[in-house]
DNA sequence: CAGTCCAGCCTGTCTAGACTGGTACGGCGA
DNA sequence: TCGCCGTACCAGTCTAGACAGGCTGGACTG
């Protein structure tokens, strides 16, 4: 009730969300009833917590029945520049990644024009695996300029790429891409542990620094089918 | 509590919304005490709808200050608004449609909750295959109120539903969803002129109307290699 | 005039109930 | 065996209060 103990709604979400991370999709939870006895609180109180855990997707409850544990999605909101590791964080996952390439090489024509580098210039490539939580969710390839090559010191498997490059002064600020759809190749679908001809959402961005000058070239395969992109439109 | 009418806290939540979208940002709001009053309810419930609001980011409330209309998330530039017709004039495409689908039917209880309609409402469903130039680029599941029906007497093959809508008087305004990656099925495939299995790319919005309500439910399934979503992010 | 204090308003948190409509399941009767 | 029905359980909705803690502004004091 004061501001040195948490509120109580607070402490039932976390003891729910902990029980949804150790289950299984389908599964029950506890109902509203049993919840009110074990935290000895009133229903109201209860709903609090549940009816959060519902709105993001966590949970989903049935009249009748009870609360279950939803199918996990992964959510990303469209329109706001985030690195994988922050929407991960804000979707209390873990990001880690598998090194897969990480050199300094020349430059194709197309990686020179985007970043408006002078011809036959070298840039920095990192090729990784992310993963959220452990399990496979993307192959992300990012081409930098030489400049930026310090980052290979950092630790890109646990790190973060923005946050290294943060570390030099480079600020991702702004972002310009496409998304499509595409299938799944041999190699994608090795990396991905998915099938070959599995759905992909591929993203392609083009970064800026705090400056507007280009800073990322950034080709991201996400698994389709647990990728959801959230987006929010205006007019 | 009289039974087959829409919860009271989904009413308030409409003034809400209408609210907002007639102000500023920064404004004031109806304290909670005031909503109490008008709507001659308890604040559990009032709090139920501007707690919802807060969480979507629309209103922010300050203890011992009051509720205001909050900064719009998202800025005009990024994720703009747009119909398939629009996004194909962008391109320098011609947009038509083959009508497959117009009728007036029941709605599911997923379609009655996205746009809050009382229990067992009628829906306005129309299925359309957009084409660009010709060509077979989506297919497209619009869910409207049955209060929009009048838009299957309009000219749903050659002309726009959103020109249609505001020719009514509901100007679609704001968008929330999701897009996700995913395979084609058969029915898929031959309407889309493209192989089964083939990678698609799937919008689900919900959009509403000048004043913050509801207005139309959609789904739209795109081919994966023909149609390219150009998306802005900014920090 | 400046500073302090308090009253009143605001949201946050919480209680202990109530009624509704929906679901699941066991038992009973045909 | 099959179908019907009652019961128990579940979440959804809502009430009429309560206290805490933050903020504002006016009154009062020095």
């Amino acid at each position: 009730m004061s501001r040195h103990t948490i509120p109580r709604h607070q402490a039932i979400e976390r003891h729910l969300r902990s029980r949804v991370a150790g289950l299984q999709p389908g599964d029950p939870l506890e109902s509203d009833a049993e919840l009110c006895a074990l935290f000895r609180v009133s229903r109201m109180t209860v709903r609090q917590a549940a009816q959060r855990l519902a709105d993001e997707g966590l949970i989903y409850r049935v009249p009748g029945v009870g609360t279950f544990v939803a199918e996990p999605k992964v959510h990303r909101d469209v329109g706001r520049l985030r690195s994988f590791t922050e929407e991960m964080a804000l979707r209390g996952a873990a990001a880690s990644s598998r090194l897969l390439v990480s050199e300094i090489r020349s430059g194709t024509h197309e990686e020179i024009a985007a970043l408006q580098l002078p011809p036959r210039a070298k840039v920095t490539h990192v090729r990784r695996l992310r993963l959220a939580d452990g399990k496979p969710m993307a192959i992300e390839d990012v081409v930098l300029p030489v400049s930026c090559a310090a980052v290979l010191n950092e630790d890109l498997e646990q790190g973060s790429l923005h946050e290294a490059l943060q570390r030099l002064g480079e600020i991702p600020t702004r972002a310009t891409g496409t998304q499509v759809a595409a299938l799944a190749g041999p190699d994608d679908a090795k990396l991905l542990s998915i099938k070959v001809n599995a759905a992909l959402l591929i993203e392609r961005r083009l970064i800026t620094n705090q400056n507007g000058l280009p800073l990322e070239k950034t080709e991201t395969r996400y698994v389709g089918d647990e990728f959801v992109f959230h987006i929010v439109l205006s007019l």
